[in-house]
RNA sequence: AGCGCAGGCCGCCUUAUCGCUCUAUAUUUUUAGGGAGGAAAGUCCGGACACCAAAGGGAGGCAUAGCGGCUAACGGCCGUCACUCCGGCGAAGGCUGGGGGAGGACAAGUGCAACAGAAAGAAUGUACAGGUUAAGCUGUAGUGAAAUCAGGUAAACUCUAUGCGGUGCAAUGCCAUGUAAACCUACGAUUGAGGGUGCCCGCCCGAUGUAGGAGGGUAGGCAGAUUGAGCUUAUGGGUAACCAUAAGUCUAGAUAAAUGAUAAGGAUCCGCCUCGGCGGAUACAGAAUCCGGCUUACAGGCCUGCUUUUUUC
């Protein structure tokens, strides 16, 4: 297994988005929160991560709790290969007000993908 | 040397591991190299470029405002003068150092104005003198920068001169994919429905058309687009902004949006203190068609000029 994170584990298409947010399932582990929809047509798990700009005014703030949620979506991502090879599609949000350090984003990471394989199962 | 003000410059470094993106090279995932800023920000001006109707006339609106220069252009920059502020020298006239410097017109109209004053454009008071049938009818005193004499003010309306067509790369062109020249309603076919990126005029387009409804489909790729008013150095011209010539150089190109994450070590600063360590801090902030400016944010450090204080000679 490869700790990769390459174009086609982007989450693009915005149809794809629509329907996640009307049909998906969500789980929160603060100061995370993951939407995920089962995808048969996907050939690869394909995600997205967002900060609302409500709460971090600056971009550079945004721009780094969004690399810090890649990151640790792809050093722990394997997770969720252990089962079935059932796709799917994720929209990751942090829903703290403040910026975190990479330990606590990267546990309550590890804790989501944790449930979702288990909710999955 | 310290403090303050003004201006300019820099604005953390190295290594390892795991990743992202682009370009070459390989051709099946190897190898090599590039990968945020001085403000990338605010989107406030000016351009390049693109389309809109040949981008034409008018109304309206906006901008600028001593003089000279620079520039592709500007509301920017440079120089300089009136004026003005702070300091030094001098008895004074004045000389000198630094800072500011939106500064056309109040001889067209309208408006506004602290204090003083009776009164600052429908108001003529008090005292004295003159004068008359009578009367602020005349003069002086007093207030003030200014008193039937008019003055000040235009980053007040306004006037004058000059400039500005509009919209913006989600512009625009091409390829691919998909559907439906389907259905309903209204209007209309040269006597013109409707449209052409503010208004009016003019002009242009315009018929299997136009507008609306309901219900579907696509929402990928390429060009634009990263070589440009480019950057560095040298020489020459110019007080300067800047220009000319020569040589060298290629320096991000993403698109649900790369430029990262983690660890270790170092550097600078701050605090504690057993003088060797420990703890903490390292700002403002993230390219999106590209340039030239302006404005705003900024830990810490360096340089230059001036004022002032102290010490030494």
């Amino acid at each position: 297994m490869k700790f990769t994170y390459s174009k086609e584990e982007k989450l693009k298409s915005q149809k794809q988005i629509e329907q996640l947010f009307a049909e998906g399932h969500a789980l929160v582990s603060f100061p995370l929160k993951v939407v995920f929809l089962e995808a048969p047509k996907n050939t690869f798990n394909q995600a997205a991560f967002s900060a609302p700009k409500r709460n971090f005014k600056l971009a550079v703030h945004r721009n780094r709790i969004k690399r810090q949620m890649r990151e640790a979506y792809r050093l722990q991502k394997a997770i969720l290969d252990k089962k079935s090879g059932k796709k799917f599609v994720f929209l990751f949000m942090y829903i703290g007000k403040e910026t975190a350090p990479y330990e606590v984003i990267s546990s309550a990471m590890e804790k989501l993908l944790q449930k979702m394989t288990a909710h999955n199962a």
